[in-house]
DNA sequence: ATAGTTAATGTACACATGTTCAATATCTTA
DNA sequence: TAAGATATTGAACATGTGTACATTAACTAT
């Protein structure tokens, strides 16, 4: 069973215009109307695979957090944790952050729905468990993972927020060194 | 120059009507036409007061970061940093969530666009800033405070991020006993 | 109590939203 | 390539949005 060729082509026409309306416009002015227009779709054809704007940005990001995935999970993964991982890791974050620059900007624009920070969130939560599963083996019983997990994880979104409001004019080598110093005071990777 | 009453009347009808209307659904679904029609304003004189229904809630949230501003600054602050401040800071979040939770349930919904997470973010973070201003005085030169600042407040509200995904239902003693193992760990505000 | 000020109302308009349905066009598969 | 399946279109409808403006009502200050 082939993928009907009339889907992808309706997705890939609102998609691309997406796209070019984000060049002069933020995201949340723009219609599905306007949307529907540029890209020759029927409106009504438009709520047969999306529900919003949103939606189709959604896509984006999806692809977005798939290259993520992928320049994280690299050979020394295998490896078993050490503070000098967590400073790649990280900076990997901050690599990603400012490859997609344009689209984290509008990811945390304070008018976005919380989905996309979630969505990062769950992202980076995701690779803290698998650091946290390494490293913290033998933790304390009494604690519940999650909380000392979501703790961490938010963490260094608090950093991704800082950047974003001082416009990305930090760069990645003194972030990281800032990340650095950071752990160095708070030590929250440190071996138990 | 007196407040005139016709506005004051226009504008707690309407944020009536938004109590009201979230008892039976979610903040995103209620338009400002069902808005006026409950509140029995007319929709333009809508515009002359509020840009949309964000802007009415925004009220509600004001109010609640003043109550939250008033149980945090009270007397010991004057006193030095010590770690059993620190919990007993934190300790306050975690009570003045639970007081407003019907409101932090809709702040922290994944509908909802990032401004109220960021308004917590500010509060939390001028909290912070303090403490860190009394403790963290010698501070490494090399660090900049805004991104240390920015990583501790976010990390806090990382369990109030998963307090809510966990529908509330760990205790605040239970939660405040995971933030002290969890700072135990990390030893973010130990003395340097 | 009144004059002057200003907020609220009612109405209208252009456009957006979300849904429905019959007609048409385009795909897939045999 | 023809038949059957299904996606797209166009049209219509009720409702919401944002704005404008003349009219009416309510308030403040004297």
């Amino acid at each position: 069973m082939k993928q009907d060729l009339r889907i992808l082509k309706t997705q890939e026409s609102l998609r691309h215009a997406l796209l070019t309306l984000l060049k002069t416009k933020p995201l949340e002015s723009i219609t599905i109307a306007e949307l529907c227009r540029l890209a020759k779709i029927n409106r009504g054809t438009f709520y047969s695979h999306y529900k919003n704007v949103h939606d189709v940005f959604k896509h984006y990001l999806e692809v977005i957090v798939e290259d993520f995935r992928h320049a994280y999970e690299e050979p020394y993964h295998k490896t078993n944790f050490h503070i000098q991982h967590i400073e790649a890791d990280m900076i990997k974050i901050f690599h990603h952050v400012k490859k997609y620059q344009d689209f984290y900007q509008i990811i945390f624009d304070e008018r976005i729905p919380m989905m996309y920070y979630y969505q990062l969130f769950d992202t980076v939560r995701s690779f803290m468990q698998m650091s946290i599963d390494d490293s913290y083996l033998e933790l304390d019983k009494s604690i519940k993972v999650d909380y000392l997990i979501s703790y961490q994880t938010n963490a260094i979104l608090g950093i991704l927020i800082e950047w974003h409001r001082q416009g990305y004019e930090t760069s990645i080598q003194e972030l990281n060194q800032q990340l650095i110093t950071i752990l160095s005071i708070n030590s929250p990777f440190r071996k138990m």
